[in-house]
DNA sequence: GAGGCGTTTTGAA
DNA sequence: TTCAAAACGCCTC
């Protein structure tokens, strides 16, 4: 397992790679966000996973601007149950711009009454962002949670244009 | 509008 | 195997 530090506008996120491709995505502490990078995590990388990294560096920078990547980087997803994998894949289905609730992604997994095991799915999505769990809403467009944190979902959804029912403290 | 219950999956003992 | 918890949704009061 290699880790690195991915830089965007919006912070550093940290990447976790196994053989077979992306395997986890941390969101940028505070500290990262507000101050210079630490030195930890600058031992040299194979050559697969550097170029991995390049290509997920771009495709959050797209994500992060709104955008659909043009290269995906491989995911490994196996770290789940199938249950969780399937609704991972459900959720990389789910175009730039595009929300679903979290009872239409239980209906495409084949589990229409499956709204809070989906969620539970969602919550332990190990590559959020990537795979945009942040477009699942709860119906009537509410937010549900974010295991990265409200402020993440709200800020990725509205580089996409997306106008969920906010809480008030947003204002108007 | 608010509170309670139902359904499904997951992790721990 | 059993119990408790979870990023939900629907029904009832």
């Amino acid at each position: 397992m290699h880790s690195t530090r991915i830089t965007t506008p919006d912070g550093v996120f940290t990447a976790h790679f196994s053989d077979q491709g992306l395997a986890g995505l941390d969101f940028p502490s505070r500290k990262e966000r507000q101050g210079p990078p630490r030195r930890k995590g600058t031992e040299p990388l194979p050559a697969g996973v550097k170029a991995w990294a390049e290509l997920i560096a771009q495709a959050l920078r797209e994500v992060l601007a709104g955008r659909a990547p043009m290269k995906f980087p491989p995911l490994d997803l196996s770290a789940g149950t199938k249950f969780q994998q399937e609704v991972w894949r459900v959720l990389q289905r789910i175009p730039a711009g595009k929300t679903v609730t979290y009872s239409e992604l239980a209906r495409s997994v084949g589990r229409p009454r499956a709204v809070r095991a989906v969620g539970g799915a969602c919550g332990a999505n190990p590559i959020p962002v990537l795979v945009p769990c942040h477009r699942v809403l709860q119906v009537g467009g509410k937010l549900g949670g974010f295991s990265g944190g409200l402020d993440w979902k709200r800020l990725l959804l509205a580089r996409e244009s997306i106008a969920p029912d906010f809480p008030s403290q947003i204002g108007g």
